[in-house]
DNA sequence: TTGAAAGCGCTAACAG
DNA sequence: CTGTTAGCGCTTTCAA
């Protein structure tokens, strides 16, 4: 069997009521007897269970993170910053990957409701909003990572897509592109949405008229932005750019061109978002708007424990600024229209 | 408050141990009365405790799974896989990203223990042996997954890496090269040894020459890789192909041929292992050893919650067999010694 | 077929 | 400063 609170507690010759409040650093206990306590809790290898103490009402210190795919570069990048800062602090994650559908959304948020987990940190596509509000309404703590549903009273880290897609295809413009198209992931997506209003104000900014055929939307696989790619570069008038919604779906792009026989950045310019890994690896490195994940993952955990630990506040929405990162997929379009 | 079981067994007219028996479906309980009680608990939306019934015996639904590193795209392919069968199946995952640091390794397995785990994955590099035997003598489930130790009484699942490794040299061997280069990761790592005792293994076999200078350590990363293909592609008598012992490295080695104005395959041919999403996406797409990730999560799980339901029986260790994936990195040497 | 009652390991008043 | 005791929500004999 495992040793107990009572094992303890017999060993040194004391009630249970002692060895929990010298676990717990609650009461008053003379300090010798607390050493003795924890030279024993020592000797016998003692772990005190999260589950029974949970049980009475206290913290299960795990967290659960919604993200659509951990198969997913970026929310894998994400998951990973979330879980060292959660570590940190003591905090375990259960990972809920969702593939943006709401019955497996709904599924796991049942599931980590009936353990009792501490928080939960949302980081998928188009959750209803109901259900996360049923869930604060629950006394649930809840953040957004990555995205913000700004009606709801909730703790949100996200970047600013609209300034991160504005500065992403203003450093086109600035490039001497004029032809640019734009490919998303999802117009669903919120985030989508506002890269792509970036697009559209930078190019309003610099008087390109916007043209609804250079915007292509793709599914979120760097398959599908390989499709949209080819459509647009195959037709008579090709962009001289694209600004891909994020680094995967630039990938695909890219494999596009090359598959063309175009040569990137002198046929072709390229421009992602995330700045993932990958971005560095593939060939040429890719010019992209880089979103600070191991800080957005540090600071939802921050405020999500703040609001666990009970330091009840009114919602804080962080927006940071994403910046644009020159590699080698961007340059002057090789001929001025 | 949330409704427990009483408030069931209230609305219902019947006691907590008939609610517990139609939840469990266990004992003997009259249609009828099984009906009215899941009726209510429908309506009143109840959701039985996980942390509760964890305290008298009972599972937690929850599985650790420790790996050294969630945002290396390999290892967050495994995750995936491991967490989607565990979903089907109803056990919710804890990440653990090691950094194969025995300290984070011991720190993580102390937390799992006191959530009362159901049972641990490993897929870390170079765990203690002793800390993994006192979990079984704590019959804690374990179970190994990509890498083994045969001595451990304990499931694994992996691909046979020292076929993988003589399968993509001898694939460059087919091919015409000669002076076959491989860079390792850590050759404490028994998956990285055996993959170079198969590159040894194809080399004799073909009655080429063992060359100590044209093997390399790198660390764990693609720029580690990048650097000793430097020292490769810059001796006076450069290899002809590389075989590096995963694809994060083989990357690296593709961006030090680029750099040094390499054209691949034409003027070096690469191999990598393991086939991760991005294998694909390189310029050019990555020649490889394909481990079947999916396939290798879904087992793991499967043993793995076999043991924990009980089914007491020897150790299963499960070797796939991993396939050569020939894609564009590969060719002829260009000119024959 | 049902229910009363004794835990599971720990916390938190409340007494002493 | 320390101990007694009543739960937390559920499972599981054992009787009825």
């Amino acid at each position: 069997m495992k040793t107990t609170i009572y094992d303890i507690a017999k060993a040194a010759g004391v009630s249970i009521a002692t060895v929990s409040k010298v676990i717990n650093e609650t009461g008053r206990i003379s300090a010798e007897t607390r050493e003795r306590v924890k030279e024993i809790m020592q000797e016998m290898d003692y772990q005190p269970s999260v589950v029974a103490a949970a049980l009475t009402g206290k913290s299960t210190f795990t967290i659960g993170l919604l993200i659509p795919d951990l198969a997913n570069p970026f929310y894998a990048e994400i998951a990973r910053a979330v879980e060292d800062r959660g570590q940190e602090l003591g905090f375990n994650l259960v990972m809920c990957s969702t593939d943006n559908k709401p019955s497996k959304e709904a599924q796991y948020i049942s599931l980590l409701k009936q353990k009792k987990v501490d928080g939960i940190i949302v980081s998928t596509g188009f959750s209803e909003e109901a259900l996360l509000q049923s869930l604060i309404e629950q006394h649930i703590p809840i953040a957004l990572l990555a995205r913000d549903m700004p009606s709801l009273e909730a703790d949100s880290v996200k970047v600013d897509d609209l300034w991160g897609g504005y500065r992403a295809v203003s450093h086109l413009i600035e490039l001497g592109h004029r032809r640019i198209a734009v490919i998303a992931e999802n117009l669903k997506l919120a985030n989508m949405r506002e890269r792509v209003q970036g697009y559209c104000r930078a190019l309003s900014e610099a008087d390109i008229p916007f043209d609804d055929e250079l915007v292509e939307v793709s599914d979120f696989s760097a398959e599908g932005a390989k499709d949209c790619a080819y459509r647009l570069l195959e037709r008579p008038k090709p962009p001289t750019a694209i600004f891909a919604c994020n680094d995967l779906l630039a990938t695909g792009v890219i494999r596009a061109a090359r598959e063309l026989g175009l040569t990137i950045p002198w046929d072709l310019s390229v421009v992602g978002f995330d700045d993932i890994a990958v971005a560095e690896i593939v060939d040429p490195p890719l010019t992209t708007i880089n979103q600070p994940i191991a800080r957005m993952g540090r600071q939802v955990i921050d405020l999500l424990v703040e609001e666990i630990r009970g330091l009840k506040r009114i919602p804080r929405k962080v927006v940071l600024t994403p910046e644009l990162v020159v590699r080698q997929s961007t340059t002057f379009p090789r001929a001025v229209d």
